[in-house]
DNA sequence: TAGATTTGTGTAATCGATTGCACTTTTGTG
DNA sequence: CACAAAAGTGCAATCGATTACACAAATCTA
């Protein structure tokens, strides 16, 4: 690498301070137009660029955001980055992605290795109920770096969240099933301790109550978000004696198992069980049997984690505020739950 | 945020100097046991970290690296991300991920953000093939900031890649189709100045003529890897007199929108029409047609690509030395190009 | 025209960690 | 015991940009 112009070359070129070349390039006042307009050409004329890495350390921010997500290979998640960069990237921020492959440890590493780079916050979708119980997260607290967390919350005093109304998206996705004609419908939850599952089991089970269905706890089952989950759940399901005739799935990955599966046992979708999942996955569209879920519109919800991150941090007195935005989502029906009848 | 505590409080509470004390924690010989020993408790006692910023600033490294990527809801980029950090993390680099969304404008946008950031290298999948002739691409070499291609690549001096022998995938695929019986396959291919798509469509052609088969140029179509893109073109190719007996697509996503529109033609597959697309996307495997494909396996790659990066930054001549890593693809044959009959 | 303002720059400290050089103790050698 | 070599620390500069404070020159006021 060659080695870059500084503010000290342009000064000594032109016989000035680095002082005033800092103060004209920053648009100082102070500074008269003549002096400001020959530093900002002969800058020009000599390629420099600003040395951010020397800024940060000045002025304490490093202006690199920490995200943490599950994966970025899911349409949901990359969308969102997607979201917080189109909002970030223009107020000069860059941002770091991290992906905890649902492992603690890995999400634990992940904030650590942040904080080690100096970011100005960690925008996060917790992958981990018992996170606030780690060391690590607890002296993340203490600093009052700024924290928000997306889609996947807990609720922490002073930790601002950005999500959508889970329990409305499940208990319309229930309805609709419900109004398909379905009686037995069975719920593929994810760890209730997690506020995003916990109230889609809520949105599901009020729907079926609200309709004067019969609830029944055992068919719900919780797993982790993946195809290979949702096949052995719905495995589970098929076997029973008295088996469902809908599946209402908290991911579009194991509501995929679900189909899988039930084909696989010869059953026909959507005559013999319907199947609905959450999140808008590209794929649940490209099927050839389109798979009904619930959008939850992720470039905004990126657009909107970015702007109360950019609130806390340019908010100086950094009271504990907290903030909840929640969007509201959009029930997709499509084929694996339309029955011809109707 | 609460303050930090730096090397001079630790020195401070010691009664000994700054200096010493980054020694201690560097593990420099020229510090005694003792001291060092007590230096190491009292850093760890008050919670010290290092300042990574301030050493980025002193060292002239940043400890970023740049991955410039088309996009992240890919599994195929998803995953070489996933393989570039497996190897840079514990080699204390971070990684800062940018989608150019195929636009050229993003592209040089996001290089030229990234060397503001003072990243100490920059990986990437090229999108644009006349990238070469920008003034910001020329300045990132003349600087010689490490440059890797991975994937999809350019021919630059100086500037090494690691890629699959696209080339022989292509081939085999290609020999796949006609093995199966076809005799008019058609191409659906991208950008070709790019070496990637290039090469397929060299090996594509060369099983066609291999095979004794007719080469028909009328059968190649070049478009960008989206699925709408796909269904387009494999409407015009379906409308031709002659319409072609198979498809080989450069991308899993084309090869969808292919099979979506072979369908909607009423046409079936394999038996009126095979299909084979590029880099294993998991939905190939998951759809009820599953796809024949060409496997990439991008950890490897990816794991690849940053080890040619660090031994780039480790050698400090930093000659001219252009590496060419190249993978071996898979052929993944499934349903959409296996005929009953066979 | 003397004195008060305003304007424009320079001086030097600061952010936190690193490191060549100098200097003082120890330890070793003959 | 004298002198050389080794060991352990401190001093101070450095990375590049920012900024409070000082100060000189230019402009204004009465």
């Amino acid at each position: 690498m060659t080695k870059k112009t500084t503010i000290y070359d342009i000064a000594r070129k032109l016989d000035i301070t680095a002082a005033t070349v800092s103060r004209a390039l920053n648009n100082n006042p102070k500074i008269s137009d003549a002096t400001r307009e020959l530093v900002i050409q002969t800058a020009k004329a000599m390629n420099y660029e600003q040395n951010k890495v020397a800024k940060a350390l000045k002025s304490g921010k490093s202006y690199n955001v920490g995200v943490i997500v599950p994966r970025i290979d899911s349409n949901f998640f990359a969308s969102v980055i997607t979201g917080i960069e189109e909002e970030l990237y223009p107020n000069g921020y860059h941002v770091i992605i991290c992906q905890t492959h649902d492992q603690e440890n890995l999400e634990i590493r992940n904030i650590n290795s942040l904080l080690n780079a100096q970011v100005d916050g960690i925008l996060m979708s917790i992958s981990n109920a018992k996170l606030e119980q780690n060391e690590s997260f607890k002296s993340l607290l203490r600093k009052r770096v700024p924290l928000i967390f997306f889609d996947r919350q807990k609720d922490i005093p002073g930790v601002s969240s950005v999500t959508i109304d889970d329990f409305k998206g499940a208990y319309a996705a229930t309805k609709h099933l419900i109004d398909q004609g379905c009686k037995r419908i069975a719920h593929l939850s994810n760890d209730r301790l997690l506020e995003i599952f916990k109230n889609r089991y809520l949105g599901y089970k009020q729907a079926i109550i609200d309709s004067g269905l019969e609830f029944d706890e055992n068919l719900v089952i919780e797993i982790s978000s993946r195809v290979a989950e949702g096949r052995k759940a719905t495995k589970t399901l098929l076997e029973m004696g008295n088996r469902p005739d809908a599946i209402f799935s908290t991911s579009d990955f194991t509501a995929l198992g679900a189909i899988q599966e039930i084909k696989e046992h010869g059953l026909k979708i959507p005559d013999d069980i319907c199947v609905a999942g959450f999140a808008n996955e590209p794929f649940t569209k490209f099927m050839e049997l389109s798979i009904t879920t619930v959008d939850q519109s992720p470039i905004e919800m990126g657009r909107l984690t970015a702007k109360v991150f950019l609130e806390e941090v340019s908010n100086p007195s950094r009271i504990m505020s907290q903030k909840k935005v929640i969007l509201s989502p959009e029930l997709l029906i499509r084929k694996s739950s339309l029955k011809h009848s109707s």
